[in-house]
DNA sequence: AATGAATGAGCGTTCATTCAT
DNA sequence: CATGAATGAACGCTCATTCAT
């Protein structure tokens, strides 16, 4: 006889409101930083933001609302750097090699705070779609940015596939972070990213 | 509850039993290549191998026990694949641009099969640091094979620094495919890879 | 939790709020026509009438306490009918088969608007005495209605004992027309009416 | 990825397994005897039963699942009896109204036990489809045998429409009884009776 | 008076693990 | 050795009710 209710999540109004969800997600957002998506729970989140559940669930829907809110915010502050790092390189050398190697530092620095958080956005965009789409768009993001800086230098550029090289250069600089985010290495990273940025130099540039 | 005493797990000595444990990998090992690591229960690993619950529990400790030994097999047979695949390698041409693009193949054609429990595999491998083990041990098997191939064209190859280049080159592969693995891409997979080639070739090969 | 201290409940002096109690009746009518009573919550019947839960609460003790003022103003409101179609009736034929029927027939027709909230209704007076004690003064002042109708007709009328009749038949009636609202029935309702009717006459009617 | 697994319910092969259900069962039975479906849980009957919620549901899909087996055992109960006593009345008198007066008598018999279950039966077969469905199945069989006795007596009896006939009068004294069972009476219940069988007698009877 | 955000006990349910048979 | 019934902590979530604003 009766259907299943949506399912109604209160859109703060009020100034307490506003500052009560925000709460939650900083807790939510710290827990998250610190352990497995899997072991967070909506109960300890509350907990951590010194709230119910009852409050918990009247912000979100579920454990996986608030962790698409946080990822979101997340996206948000990590391109806000990318955009004002972005804005330096503008300004700065003409020369191809040093903006590439300019470019990957940046890319690096965007994950240098909240690791954990990050590993748990990576993981969930494995496995959830709509994570993944949130991931996609700030990507997107980013590469128009980069495009756009390597459009300043399209003199000195000689690729055969332009929109495959983007792509694999964005990816591989993006996922080489990942791997030592993740996996760490035994080779200093420095080293590392040295040879990175020579190998991209050396693809893109006109020989 | 989690470490009481000790658990003891019976090491099948006998061929039935060692039969019995092969049968409930097995059935891991199907199971996690349809579905997510969290949602593969105990019971229903048991319920495929058709054994029960108990015996599953008499060989390993636990859910995470088999999962262990699913990778390793795992491992185990797409090394092989390689190995076979790179004897193959080290008869043919002596061009160095062929063969960078063929061990990109190589590496590319290990992750055709089993996908799914590939991917269970990397997202575990994050955040369980005895799977990222297993990973090492495996990478470290194929570095190796990889590096000795190259050596056989040293003298075509310029690199400053030998050792972050051949981590750079192996993982930045490696993680390109798990990316077109995981969320693929809207550029058709050749294209890419050919740019990876030629990406790589630039890099290593002597100006 | 249950009973903590005696409640209090506003009893509203002033015009505005004797409009808001009555908004709050409505809504919760209009809602338990529609659905079963576990499934209406405070909330939702405040959100109905256009109020805050605070007020639904400054209002009535608690959900209970609305459901029984609805059926109140619902059987008052049937109450109503019956005393309008009884007024017909008094001038109507002086036949004792045509009455019963009129009589039947009557009795259906207070049944014909808000189905659902009689079924809650129904389903209530079996659970809750103060439920089943509201429905007691209103058959009460049916019945003596009835009475005095059939008084009109004693000289055509046969019974041993007139107060279990009185009893028997108008329970009967009832509950024939309950059960039809409720679980409905293969054979048309005409046909089962009219069978009604002949046997209520028959018993009633000197032979 | 995975998809919503089909509920398992053990079916208890064992003479172990078997006796729990039984024991699972009873402690509903006697719980819904006492109080209302909605505040009998899960975990209650599990209590009452001296077993864990977990085997409750190892054995039940939910608690709804378990009042339709106490519904069907009840409703074998009653008809097993009333059987007993429709048995007993074959070979006695051959007059129809002695055979009304007893029927009606055994109908009542029949609710004599466990009237809270019978309560919360019929509630439940007000909402619930499936609960509906199996008093339908109990009363049919029901019917028919009373459908049977009457045909012993289809000379001295006399309607015009016999299906409508049947359906009223088996309706009418079921429904009485019930009144009577959840609302009582002021009149002592043996004079209601009495005229319920003078009214049925009357009404059948070839006059 | 009126609001609606906040509470939290308690619901239904699952599943890793044990242990009597 | 193998079985699978049994456990129970812990999950996600709801809603009647309160109380600061």
């Amino acid at each position: 006889m009766q259907k299943k209710q949506k399912k109604i999540v209160r859109e703060p109004v009020q100034q307490r409101g506003k500052e009560k969800k925000a709460k939650i997600i900083t807790a939510a957002r710290k827990l998250l930083n610190r352990e497995d998506y899997e072991t967070v729970t909506a109960n300890r989140i509350a907990g951590e933001a010194g709230v119910s559940v009852g409050t918990f669930y009247s912000y979100f829907k579920d454990k996986r609302d608030v962790f698409l809110e946080v990822i979101r915010q997340y996206s948000e502050d990590i391109f806000g750097e990318l955009i004002a790092s972005i804005r330096d390189l503008k300004q700065g050398s003409s020369n191809l090699e040093e903006v590439v190697r300019s470019l990957i530092l940046v890319a690096k620095k965007r994950h240098d705070h909240e690791k954990g958080l990050h590993k748990q956005m990576l993981v969930q965009s494995i496995r959830d779609p709509e994570i993944r789409e949130l991931s996609y768009i700030e990507e997107g993001r980013a590469d128009s940015l980069i495009r756009e800086i390597l459009d300043q230098y399209k003199d000195q550029i000689d690729v055969k596939d332009p929109d495959a090289a983007i792509f694999l250069v964005t990816n591989c600089v993006e996922e080489m972070i990942h791997h030592l985010i993740i996996h760490g290495s035994e080779i200093p990273e420095e080293r590392v990213f040295e040879e990175l940025a020579r190998m991209v130099y050396r693809y893109l540039a006109r020989p």
